[in-house]
DNA sequence: GCTGCTAAACATA
DNA sequence: TATGTTTAGCAGC
């Protein structure tokens, strides 16, 4: 299962230790039992002889741990580490500071004395359990999808430390509250009532199709919806403020997932406009570079795969808005292609969010961390747009479901672009905007933009150079934007109709608008 | 009561 | 089957 990443890491944790010759302190800095360093090297036998799967159940294991213990200061059978200790040392012990559960295992075997003769699938069952179990309890631990494997996902330290390290969330009993915001690190639970026959899910049915991220609308159970609600409501009014984001592993949770270019893209569509930390998707970048909206071929915008889960996991609180830089450069390329606008007109063309993606992307990486209040008001838009995309009638797949949104979602929009004044509107807005856009992803991320392939960019890169005055590129924004609300606002061009929603249309000019679009379906 | 370990049920790919 | 998540019971501190 250790798959060549698997294999790249391993050496690096292999060569440091030697179970033999080196009892248990081995490489990694623990808090080693000292006291009783007699049974340093004997954890193993004596490991061997009670604990984890050992004899029968909890008590065996007790007994054999507590037997230990008594030793010294050894409260397990391997020695004084929690299962949690290891499991981050083990992470810490790999190269890229990430590692596989299939990896985890190897390096408990092999640096861990005690299980070192249990890595055969009888005696592991126990051990490796609760390998799994501390993984999924411990905040301190977070979960990357590995696009790399297509399998496991890596395992990470919480670069924020997850805070002591200690357990986020407790039993049931203190599940309640605390855990709420645990979960939506996107660890929310999926658990199915006993018999809820789910005709939700049902109706779900590809209920699946937003597998990859618990939290996500389409997968969280009815249940769920207050710990959806919560989290809605934090995001939508607080997507300006990134720092919010940061408690709990949200932030990096979602940075991740983002990162991923394994999420359908409807998923990551999805996703990322909820949490807007990505205010593009995948899809639309497909169709606008590749122009293949008839297709429906979905072809991963190879910028996605520069951000690795490893890069991500380095830059945690920058690497945020990369995805975004990223998302740009597909919009860019929407809009300077010279056939996009007959894209547009298409049904199953992305919805004009571009439009105002591209406008408020270039924000992100002026303001840093934070949306100004602009970008806060089109993400209102754009989470109104996530909503209506949720609330889309789910099980529909996701190929299917991509079309509606676009045409339900902005039902007025596109009709703008289809009239001839207001093409030429758009036609005159897009001059600017992919301007603005384009620079602000040679502001955001030269590197990524460098890296990204270039094709779709094309007119841009031709047109733009590699890196563009700051204030110039603000100023554009600016002038863009008001000329965008005003020009289209005022003179009735755009309107708002979130009809399957709201029953009275809105403009979403604040958070306000964002708000009433996470109504739960 | 908190923490940690273990087992197990359940879900998903 | 492997991987993940969650719950529950138990024991030590």
């Amino acid at each position: 299962m250790a798959e060549p990443a698997g294999a790249a890491a391993s050496p690096d944790i292999d060569p440091d230790f030697e179970p033999q010759s080196r009892p248990r302190s081995c490489t990694w800095p623990l808090p080693r039992p000292e006291a009783e360093t007699g049974g340093a090297g004997g954890a193993a036998e004596e490991g061997a002889g009670g604990a984890a799967a050992g004899p029968g159940r909890a008590e065996g294991a007790r007994a054999g741990g507590a037997a230990a213990r008594k030793g010294g200061s050894r409260r397990n059978a391997w020695g004084s580490q929690s299962y949690a200790e290891l499991i981050s040392q083990a992470i810490e012990s790999a190269p890229e500071k990430r590692l596989t559960l299939a990896q985890i295992y190897e390096w408990m075997v092999r640096s861990v004395p005690y299980f070192k003769d249990k890595g055969d699938s009888n005696s592991s069952a126990g051990w490796k359990n609760s390998i799994r179990h501390n993984l999924s309890l411990h905040s301190k631990f977070i979960k990357v999808h590995n696009e790399a494997t297509g399998k496991s996902s890596w395992w990470m330290l919480n670069p924020e430390g997850g805070k002591s390290g200690k357990a986020p969330r407790r039993r049931a009993a203190s599940m309640d509250n605390s855990s709420k915001l645990a979960k939506v690190r996107g660890k929310a639970s999926r658990k199915k009532p006993p018999l809820q026959s789910a005709p939700e899910s049902s109706a779900d049915s590809p209920g699946s199709q937003f597998p990859k991220w618990p939290g996500s609308p389409s997968s969280r159970s009815t249940e769920d919806s207050d710990v959806w609600n919560t989290f809605r409501a934090r995001l939508s009014p607080i997507l300006t403020e990134q720092d919010d984001l940061h408690d709990e592993e949200l932030l990096p949770s979602l940075v991740y997932s983002s990162a991923s270019s394994n999420v359908p893209p409807t998923v990551t569509e999805e996703l990322e406009l909820i949490d807007g930390l990505n205010l593009m998707s995948p899809s639309s970048s497909v169709l606008s570079t590749q122009q293949s909206a008839s297709s429906g071929q979905i072809q991963r915008d190879s910028s996605f795969s520069l951000q690795s889960p490893n890069a991500a996991g380095q830059t945690f609180g920058n690497s945020l808005f990369n995805p975004v830089d990223i998302s740009l450069q597909s919009s860019v390329s929407h809009f300077s292609a010279p056939q996009t606008l007959e894209a547009l007109l298409t049904p199953s063309s992305p919805p004009p969010r571009d439009v105002m993606m591209t406008q408020v992307d270039p924000v992100l990486p002026q303001t840093g961390n934070r949306m100004s209040s602009r970008t806060l008001l089109l993400l209102g838009g754009q989470a109104a747009q996530s909503k209506m995309s949720s609330g889309n009638p789910r099980g529909k797949p996701a190929e299917q479901q991509a079309e509606p949104v676009g045409a339900s979602v902005l039902p007025s929009t596109l009709p703008i672009v289809t009239s001839p004044q207001n093409t030429a509107s758009i036609t005159n807005l897009k001059a600017p905007v992919s301007a603005t856009a384009a620079q602000s992803v040679q502001l955001g991320s030269p590197g990524l933009l460098s890296s990204a392939s270039p094709a779709p960019l094309g007119l841009n890169q031709d047109r733009l150079p590699t890196d563009l005055d700051i204030d110039m590129y603000m100023e554009n924004l600016e002038c863009d934007m008001d000329y965008i609300i005003n020009s289209e606002l005022m003179d009735g061009g755009l309107d708002f109709n979130f009809e399957p929603i709201l029953p009275t249309p809105s403009y979403p000019s604040t958070s306000q608008a964002s708000n009433h679009t996470w109504v739960p379906s």
